[in-house]
DNA sequence: ACTGTAAATGTTATAACATAACAATATTAT
DNA sequence: ATAATATTGTTATGTTATAACATTTACAGT
């Protein structure tokens, strides 16, 4: 049931608290990077929370005129270093069919996920599912592949911008 | 067994006979463009054929380079507009991780393809499965997307290049 | 507290990927 | 032949990402 309840938040962009999303998004990472020993910087931080501003997926400069707004002049590696880190720490993710990052609601949990992007409100929502990730593996292994990372993004339309029917 | 023998010839580059890997590709793609009443020019052709040379995906700017090297100069527009065309058309697929392109070995049929690709040798194998399909519509269904297109690519290591365990 | 080392950030430049806009040419249907 | 349409040429520019090297900051060991 969690990941449904992931979901609803993901899709339902309007009616949920998103501030409180936000704020317990910045308590994992927080807590997260404590337990690894990695430095949540202020710079990564603050990507960090540009980045949770939304579901949407953002675009790297997206991200870099934010931050040049506030604080001055800023370079592209400033922020895809930022990103980077923020991917090897599993507290973003990145969609390759938009170029573009959204993040992580569980970064603690190794997990292969599953995006579904709505073509019109442009949410993001991951997923999980057991039965998908069993059948990629099985069909990996009998064709003597050995997987290692995947991207699995589904375009669409989501349950909120969908004409009732 | 088809899927499994499209695979067989994707990974094993050095062995199969890839001329006549081209060569049925131009042939069916001749063919469909032929009953679709599309027309593929010599420009067109030729792109595709310059992506079919492999099993690897290819960049835009790897085509556009051979393209100038045998005609003189040319334009990205070119090469791009050849891509739109062979993609609507359903002769090659974008893998979205690599920013590449590489040759559908079944255009004629409505598919939603699955990528191997090998993260040592580089070859992309376009595979499918019915259990994956089906798992990932259920999951969708469940949480009110209507799905319409996806991008589905798993990097690891191919047989051939994985050593014999 | 001082200092050497490693990590992080700043800075400049450029690489890699992709499209807009408009002109010219080729194809097709009439 | 001609008008309408599709394709290609051309120029410029937009977008995404990284290389390379300088500087600053954090931290561990003394």
């Amino acid at each position: 049931m969690k990941n449904f309840d992931t979901v609803s938040l993901s899709f339902d962009t309007n009616n949920h608290d998103h501030g409180r999303c936000i704020h317990t998004a910045m308590k994992v990472a927080d807590k997260l990077c404590l337990s690894r020993s990695v430095r949540l910087t202020p710079a990564r931080r603050r990507v960090l929370e540009l980045i949770w501003e939304s579901h949407h997926p953002v675009g790297a400069y997206d991200v870099l005129s934010k931050l040049s707004q506030e604080s001055g002049k800023t370079a592209p590696p400033t922020v895809y270093r930022a990103l980077e880190f923020l991917m090897e720490q599993g507290l973003i993710h990145r969609i390759e069919s938009l170029n573009a990052y959204v993040g992580c609601a569980h970064p603690a949990e190794e997990h292969a996920g599953l995006f579904l992007i709505c073509t019109d409100c442009g949410c993001a929502a991951e997923v999980h599912d057991e039965a998908i990730d069993q059948a990629i593996v099985t069909k990996a292994a009998t064709l003597g592949f050995r997987p290692e990372q995947r991207t699995l993004e589904v375009r669409g339309t989501c349950p909120d911008c969908r004409p009732n029917s």
